[in-house]
DNA sequence: TTGTAGGCGTTATCAG
DNA sequence: CTGATAACGCCTACAA
């Protein structure tokens, strides 16, 4: 069933469906109302491969995420396709991993679906200032089509940036447990991407500005996982008055290792997560957690993606979202 | 940079480069390292929709979910995705929400996009067979392409089915509570879709199955969320030594509300859930669960859904797999 | 207001 | 092994 079984049946010819097909103010209202009864008899829809080849536009985005089961990757993926689909537009998701070639070659396979855009979720596609040469490809890739980070800063042409600024929410919090008296803080990080660097520096620089030496024995760089977080502690056996984690699954993991050795919390021991996800909820005392404003991230980024597509070349290329902390009951500041 | 400026600039015709393109094994190697050579050199990448008007495969999977951000969905996606990412084939990922417009209205967009094929996520969109007007535009799709569900049930032309034994599993758990004593037992469940009715079936005839009738005051229907879940029970204060929910956030929605009010888990209270996401692994004790074999469930669709479009017509349209029990802290039978 | 015809970039089918 | 050419289904000037 094609355009042209729809304009014999009508009686009328291919440009003429092609017109209602796309809302074309130049058709007899007569004409459109035949030609619609038709197209709904036969249950007819485009061609979409026949509309992309003549046309410019595939309403589709790339999205691409390291992993979709992870909890803050899927809730982005969620409010991601909510927008897009409000504007009519279908989203093509890809899952990398974390390995620098899969990224590139699942880049490379969205790009090849001559999407109009992409969106990299997670700040590990960011690389950092100082490993340039693992952020050539993204560079590259920006070259065909525009390239929206979540999470990420790239400073370059046809790349566009929305981060939370966590340096400056790490700083406050962890200058807050120094307030409250403590001195010996556990900084628990999965990954060296460009958030979590950020986070690193805001509690070194609350570190020195208290005068407290930064000790590399109290930052360890372990997997988001909550039991193997309780296992590393069970083997390392830190001393520790607080615990400031990079994700919720590692403040999780601690929490539960406090509570097989009576440590309580938080009166010996605060400890304050990341992401404000569902598991921050699920224990007791419940998690504080930062709140990364993921909604409002995702929501502006596709703004800012429709308003690049539509032809804006104002479009501002960083944009920062204050994050803020959700006090629970792992912490007595 | 199409395939014509490709053909030109290696000296041959765009019939041996579409060759090479496509790996036939008609091209001497001396034309096809040529040919290669230019590709690679002007970075080409085939036209997709240029390939798709012609050619048959549209080499695209459309996968509809009601909910990404649940931790279940995110996983099912991840699993698939991956399987169709080794077979090169891309995910169209919609989210429909749970409301039968919106379902309907998913499915319609993404048949649009010339997909080779459907995966249904999640037994909401199974129906029941007594609600079959619920399942009509279900049966309608599935005229154009395959599809398959997952944790669905219909016996249909084109649908092809793979779910878990949620029956079986929740009769024996609950004849377990049963046998170690337990009389009172709670069942939470937060739809009425194909997999919660089975639950509900299970536990209902283990309950009869043992002569102890089946309370109503006993059987709730309430938001699989661990703080509306906890409120619930605040307000109903329930008299019950036992709660079997079908999915683990109630389930720790219960374990909360029982550690608030001094209710000892497991002495005086058995908690099990569902689906063994990991939030069965952040309370302390931790929970109880059932672990309904996700990753087989979509790796067998995975493998279905090649084996049909490959032309196979001796594929089995209903697959079933078996669920297990993962005893943790919350029981102690 | 409507129709005709050419082009979009592949793949596939024939001839050579 | 290679090349010419006809689909594929739609959009869009340009004509009528």
């Amino acid at each position: 069933m094609n355009i042209y079984d729809i304009a014999e049946k009508s009686g009328v010819s291919i440009a003429t469906v092609s017109r209602v097909l796309n809302g074309s103010d130049k058709v007899s209202e007569k004409t459109k109302e035949k030609v619609m009864k038709v197209m709904t008899e036969e249950d007819y829809t485009p061609n979409i491969f026949a509309r992309g080849l003549s046309g410019e536009s595939t309403r589709a985005i790339g999205v691409l995420v390291p992993d979709i089961s992870d909890n803050y990757m899927s809730r982005a993926v969620a409010f991601i396709e909510r927008r897009l689909h409000e504007k009519d537009h279908n989203m093509l998701l890809s899952c990398s991993g974390f390995r620098a070639k899969e990224k590139e070659d699942h880049i490379r396979m969205l790009l090849e679906e001559r999407i109009d855009a992409m969106i990299l979720v997670g700040s590990t596609y960011a690389g950092s200032e100082t490993l340039s040469h693992n952020t050539y490809y993204i560079k590259k890739a920006a070259e065909k089509k525009p390239l929206f980070l979540i999470n990420g800063d790239m400073d370059a042409e046809n790349i566009f940036c929305t981060f939370s600024n966590d340096y400056a929410v790490s700083l406050d919090l962890t200058k807050s447990l120094i307030e409250n008296g403590r001195k010996k803080i556990l900084f628990l990080t999965d990954s060296e991407s460009y958030s979590a660097n950020k986070k690193r520096a805001g509690y070194e620089q609350a570190l020195s500005d208290a005068g407290i030496a930064v000790s590399p024995s109290l930052m360890c760089h372990i997997r988001n996982n909550i039991e193997e977080t309780a296992a590393y502690l069970e083997e390392l056996r830190p001393d520790f008055d607080a615990c400031f984690a990079t994700d919720d699954a590692m403040a999780v993991g601690v929490l539960k290792y406090a509570m097989k050795h009576g440590i309580r919390v938080p009166e010996d021991l605060s400890i304050i997560g990341y992401n404000n996800s569902e598991l921050a909820l699920a224990t007791t005392p419940e998690l504080t957690s930062v709140d990364n404003k993921l909604e409002k991230i995702c929501d502006d980024t596709v703004i800012r993606l429709f308003s690049v597509l539509s032809g804006n070349s104002f479009v501002p290329r960083r944009t920062s979202v204050a994050c803020t902390v959700v006090k629970r009951g792992t912490t007595n500041y």
